[in-house]
Parts: C-alpha cells; structure tokens; sequence
DNA sequence: GCATTATATGCGTAAAATGGCTTATATGCA
DNA sequence: TGCATATAAGCCATTTTACGCATATAATGC
C-alpha cells in the first residue's frame, strides 16, 4: 500500500503537480533547465522534484549527452491511469503561465533538443 | 491550485487512504468509533485524519446525537471522480484485514445505527 | 588534461505533518 | 441537574518535507 501512498504524496506538491500536468498536456520529454523555466524556479528545487517524482515511479530520465530529459511513465495499471487523468483534469487556466513560459522556451530547441541550458 | 494539492495531500496518507478506501467500498456512511475499530488506529488519530479529509473536501460529516456520521461527498467534478475512482481502483487485498474487521464491527449495528460506542 | 556547463546532491534550517496523551465539548439519559 | 460517553481539540516531542546555498558529478570541447 506504501506505494500507492508515495504516488499520491508525489503529486501532493505545487511544483511537481505543475510537473506533471506539464508533461501530460505538452505530452514530450522535457529536460531539466526547460521545466526551470517554465515553473520558474531553482535548479536544485527541479531536480530534487524530479527525484522524488521519479521514486514515485511517475516519470524517467533519459540522458543526452550534459542534458536530461524527464517524461511521464505510462504504466498499464488502472490506478496510474486514472491519476494522471485527474491531474490533467486540472483546470487549464491555472497553469497559464506556466505553459506561456513553456511554450517560449520550447521554441529555442533546435532540431528537437534543447540547446540552451542556464544561460538565459 | 492548492485546492487541488490539498486534496491529494489529504489521500497520501496510510490512513486516511485506508479511510476514504473504506468509504469508497462500503458506499455508507461511517462513525469514528467503527472506522478506529476498522483501522485498528486510536480514536484522537482517526478523529484528526477525518478532519483532515473534511477539509480537503473529500468528506462530509453528519452528526447523530453522541455519534459523527462521515460520507463521501461525491463532486460532480472530474478531478473528484477520477481520483476517487484511482483510490477504489487500488487491489482490494491490501485492504483485507481493514475490510473483515469493518465488516464484524457493521454487523454489530442495530437499525442501521453504531450502538457500541468505545467499550469494545 | 583542463575549463565549461547541465544536472545532482549534501548540509543546515525552517515549516509542516504525525502521533501520544490529556482535556474540552456536546449529546443523551437518569 | 448531573453523570456517562462519543468525538474534537490542545499541547508536546519527533519526524518529515521544502528550500537556499555550496559543491560534486558527468559530459563536452579545446
């Protein structure tokens, strides 16, 4: 049971809920200084979320090369399913500003990939 | 957005998922004294978690005499819906021990109503 | 090898959650 | 009115969680 509460308590937090409703409704893998801007917080707060998310076994990592991209984990079991429904069941206008921010950031990738790092 | 955190913070919990499971099954509503017997948890806990979903929104309580009465509320929207139905979706197995003890305790009910109180 | 850079992690601190115990509140009944 | 009882709430200690800062790790390019 310990499980399913660690999901819950993965979701239970602004930054990761705003996380993960990103990577449901952008529906790409995002790498870490991307979800930096779009949330507008710390490295270290992103990638400590992104830790505790990927406990949680809600997302993975993938490496390439200096960047990291994170996505969401589609898991064939009806309790995954239904919450990620939920939280992309999340009025759109709370995350506005979030998505503009994505939505501008994403622009700068070339080729697919993010080429911009902390250096905005 | 908080609205949103606060719910699922009041699910990511052991005990209060075992509660709102509990609700959720069952489909009645429940006394403090029959989920702390259900639970195998003291009562100032369960009293302290049940305030705890109420204010989430997920409960609602109904007052009969000596005894609180709590429910489901049931939202007609569809982030309630979809996380209720993730929390129902979870294994019955792991919640067996919870589900037997509930059920001795239920059959000890007299027209409908908790008659036993704390002296078990 | 060495500097640069994207990401991860350890440390300290403050806030919040949790649990146990005790006490308060409110209802029912004699 | 006064007592018994179901539930709620206050207080305290402990644990967990989140954040900021600094630094470590790992990959790239010169």
């Amino acid at each position: 049971m310990d499980e399913f509460v660690n999901v819950l308590k993965g979701l239970s937090d602004k930054s990761r809920l705003r996380t993960i409703w990103l990577l449901c409704r952008s529906n790409t893998e995002l790498c870490v200084c991307e979800i930096m801007d779009a949330l507008n917080i710390s490295q270290y707060n992103v990638s400590r979320h992104l830790k505790i998310l990927k406990n949680a076994g809600l997302i993975r990592e993938k490496k390439d090369g200096r960047w990291v991209y994170y996505s969401l984990i589609e898991h064939d079991n009806r309790f995954h399913e239904l919450l990620l429904q939920a939280v992309a069941s999340i009025p759109k206008e709370l995350f506005a500003q979030d998505e503009k921010r994505l939505k501008k950031r994403m622009s700068l990738r070339e080729n697919g990939k993010c080429v911009v790092g902390l250096n905005r």
